[in-house]
DNA sequence: TATAGTAATAGGAATTATTACTGATAAGGA
DNA sequence: TCCTTATCAGTAATAATTCCTATTACTATA
C-alpha cells in the first residue's frame, strides 16, 4: 500500500479525535488540507485502512457507517441512567463457547446497555441514608 | 397501532423462520400471501414493529439492515466468506470483569465478524484434496 | 533524463437501500 | 352502517456508497 498525501490526511484526521465520523464527515474535514479532494477517494482510502487495519469501522442502525481510529478492540458500555459510554479492554473468556465450536472472531462490535457501578453505587447510598 | 394483514404477514413470517432476513428478502417472503403488497408497506411495518419492539434489528456492514424476529438476547456472528448469520445463546462467562466491577447488563447488541466453522471446514478439505 | 508500467487520482455517473409523497382503501369505533 | 383516520399501493425522491473513465503521479530500469 503507498503512502499517499490523501490517505495520510484522512488517517491523521481520525487518529486525532477520539470520536466517530462518517464518510462525508471525514470528507468535509479533510478538504481544508486538501480542497480538491473527492468523495470517492475519501470512500476508497477509507475501505483500505479498515481492510489493512489501521482504522474500525462502526454499524449503527441509521444508514450510514462511521469510522473509528482507536483500533484497540473495546467493548462500549452505555449507562442508561446517566448515558455516559464506558470503554472496556477485551476479556479472554468471552464467546468462549462460540470460539470453541469452531468459529473465527476477527472482530466484534458490541454495546452494553445497562446501569454502571457509578449509578448503582449511589443508588445504594442514597438508600442506605434514608 | 391498527391491525393489518400486512403487518401481520410481516410479523408472523419472521416469526416463523429463525433466521435475519432485509426488507426486500421480507417483501418477496410476504408477496407471496399479499402479492400486490407495496416495498414502502414493508419498511414501514418493519419500522413500527421494532419501535414496538416485537421485531429487533441487526445492523451490519454490508450496507443493509436485517430484521430478526427473535428478540430474546443473543449474539450474532456474521461470516465473512458465506454472508450468513449465526445466532449463540448468551453465555454466562460473557464480560465478566465487567459485571465484577459493579456494572449491571441489562441489554446488549453484539455481533461478532469472522469465518464460520462451515467455511473453515470446507477450506481444510479443499486443500487436503489437493 | 527518458520511458514504460503500475497504481492512485478526481469527478461524476450509476447503483442500492431507504424514505417521502399522494390519492385510494379499509380498520375499528360510534 | 357510517365516519374518521391510520394504513395502503404505487411511485418519486433522497442518501449512502460504489463503479467507471480519463488522467496523473510514482518507481524502477535503461
Amino acid at each position: 500500500m503507498r503512502k499517499t498525501h490523501q490517505r495520510e490526511e484522512i488517517l491523521a484526521f481520525l487518529r486525532s479525535k477520539r470520536a466517530h465520523f462518517n464518510a462525508v464527515e471525514i470528507y468535509d474535514a479533510v478538504r481544508s488540507e486538501i480542497p480538491n479532494i473527492s468523495l470517492g477517494t475519501v470512500y476508497r482510502n477509507l475501505g483500505k485502512l479498515v481492510e489493512d487495519g489501521e482504522i474500525i469501522t462502526v454499524e449503527t442502525d441509521n444508514r450510514s457507517i462511521y469510522y473509528d481510529g482507536y483500533i484497540a478492540p473495546h467493548t462500549h458500555f452505555v449507562c442508561k441512567k446517566c448515558g455516559m459510554i464506558y470503554d472496556f479492554e477485551e476479556e479472554e473468556q468471552n464467546f468462549r463457547s462460540i470460539k470453541d465450536q469452531g468459529f473465527v472472531i476477527e472482530k466484534h462490535r458490541t454495546v452494553l446497555y445497562g446501569e454502571c457501578a457509578n449509578c448503582k453505587n449511589k443508588k445504594i447510598k442514597k438508600f442506605e441514608s434514608v
